[in-house]
DNA sequence: CTGTTAGCGCCTTCAA
DNA sequence: TTGAAGGCGCTAACAG
């Protein structure tokens, strides 16, 4: 049984170097196991005496230093605004299986404030899942400071970095057209702060829609909510029960279509049956529960935003152009809002 | 306007001081804004020539290059098992809350494989919320290399790192003695994966009670899921379709009693009046959610361990011993499972 | 009050 | 096949 590092101190790659009889060098090169491919070869007889002595050391390289001479942390960082939306889940679901392979950690940060922390942290790559106005600027310059960023956003261009765009507009038309053809009376549920930011196009998919079928948009039907999934769940909860209440929902993200799935069974209607719910989205948290989610969304959004994101994580010598990805979106129709013929339309 | 560095390469503290015609270590003090209390003063004409050349090249300081000089990060990480638990969202809530007016960043580490991460990245304060068995020793020697942990665990000694425990075992008694009240026929949903782990005795209390009150206990009560949220959905609506169902329900956790009061909705049974469901954890979702949840949990335990937290990752030289630190529970009797009376009793 | 020097831990030449 | 030396960006101790 090996004694450790009992000294409370980290153990160096130089202590490791004393104790195996070699330069701290050697020691480096069969750590990072790249003896052969070009760089020097180092004896085995050597190369197990090293890997013993940091073995009994406990020794692992100090990220820190290495990312100081190197330039590479082995790091990506997301930075996710609302880590409660099951697509902030997937995000991270998919980042995590393509990157574990690769050895690189994807590093979560919850705070909505990236501008400071990414002005002094480094990783390999960074995605970032929303960005304000003020905050475009602040972009560019840590792009033009070498920041390799992937940002998710429908408006922006590929000002030195990656943006993911899925173009929401038409995919939300797209739900609301499938609604209109089994009803009249639809509400919207939307978190109050989608007027003016990305969630605008969102709603105005709705009143397009609305006013392309000639229905007078109806200001009660519009559930406005703060943002929250109890506040979905309060908005949806009014919809339903208005005197005449609205026979459909659509909502503006997943997360809120759950809210009011889960509203409408305290109600006692039948989702899918007396009142039908849409999403926008396609998370899979929709999909898998009961009744499952019709939504609307882009197809393997989020393996391809993870393919991006490690591509530039991995890839540090190709460079290719910082380029605008657009995924198509799709409307899949399941049992929170099935399809309607005119013999089960309800109007 | 500045033009900034268009030159694609991050500015140093050397390029500050050059544009600035002072040395690297003038430009230091001033950065780091440190002068007086003992460090070196500056003038004042001198301090902003460096901030106006700091300013123009936007420079930020390294924090793996300053990391590697002071040993501290400003960063604490968080490897939090199951993120799409609210109690997972609650622990980031309350250390993000504490951390930012320290100038600490909250790192979030999603991924379950926290020993090979820490092993090579440092952070001031690391908070592990969940520890297999043959992950003991991993944790001794992170320890004794000096990093610094708090592990939330209900069997763990101090050893090397503090201990947040909060003894689950008579608090979950206190809620199934809660149902006792009322019930004969209750149930308990549980994760599959908690007959070993700490969930065990949460399960546990469950058959203590049980045989206390002279109850057999029956096999087809108990509803074992896979750790979704969709698989205690599903399990709850089998418990709850069954032809003597149980009129109440014990679920190990807040989130699976979430689903689980989704579920008695959707099959029409009301909660808190056909069927009673108590949880475990004491989350905000529950309190907030409709019918609002009756659970037992720990009191202000988020902001406690907040503050044990960053009292670690900020106070660098006290050296309190490592310690258990013990949270008492309490019953929380909200709409979900209300008061009992011989009147009102289900059996 | 300011600049010089010496490292932190690591990796990468270059010479032996 | 190995070792010595230099430097990444930064700060701490010491000169001036």
């Amino acid at each position: 049984m090996a004694k450790a590092s009992s000294t409370g101190v980290r153990p160096t790659i130089r202590m490791v170097a004393e104790l195996a009889g070699v330069s701290t060098a050697t020691v480096s090169y069969v750590l990072s196991g790249r003896r052969g491919d070009g760089g020097p070869g180092v004896s085995d007889p050597t190369a197990e005496k090293v890997k013993a002595a940091a073995e009994r050391l406990g020794y692992r390289p100090n990220q820190a230093a290495r990312a100081i001479r190197t330039g590479r942390t082995n790091t990506v960082i997301l930075s996710l605004t609302m880590l409660s939306d099951p697509w902030s889940l997937s995000v991270i679901e998919a980042v995590q299986k393509a990157a574990v392979p690769l050895g690189i950690t994807p590093m979560i940060l919850g705070d909505a404030d990236w501008v400071k922390v990414l002005g002094t942290h480094n990783a390999d790559a960074v995605f970032v899942d929303a960005v304000r106005g003020n905050q475009r600027d602040d972009l560019r310059k840590l792009a033009a400071r070498g920041t390799t960023l992937v940002v998710f956003d429908e408006v922006l261009d590929a000002e030195g970095f990656d943006v993911i765009r899925s173009i929401a507009g038409p995919g939300c038309r797209m739900a609301v057209e499938h609604l209109l053809h089994g009803h009249r009376r639809i509400a919207c549920l939307t978190p109050a702060t989608a007027s003016g930011t990305s969630g605008g196009s969102r709603y105005r998919a709705y009143s397009d829609a609305l006013a392309s079928a000639g229905i007078p948009e109806r200001q009660d039907y519009v559930g406005l909510f703060d943002g929250t999934t109890a506040g979905a769940y309060a908005a949806s909860t009014r919809l339903l029960s208005m005197p005449d209440r609205p026979t459909a929902i659509y909502a503006t993200t997943d997360y809120a279509a759950v809210s009011a799935i889960n509203a409408a069974q305290r109600l006692g209607l039948g989702v899918g049956v007396d009142v039908d719910i849409i999403g926008v989205g396609n998370t899979v948290e929709g999909e898998r529960m009961s009744p499952s989610l019709s939504t609307v969304g882009p197809v393997d959004f989020f393996d391809k935003l993870a393919r991006r994101l490690l591509k530039r994580a991995a890839g540090h010598g190709d460079h290719d152009e910082p380029a605008v990805l657009d995924f198509p979106w799709h409307l899949f129709v399941r049992e929170s809002a099935p399809h309607r013929s005119t013999a089960t339309r309800l109007y």
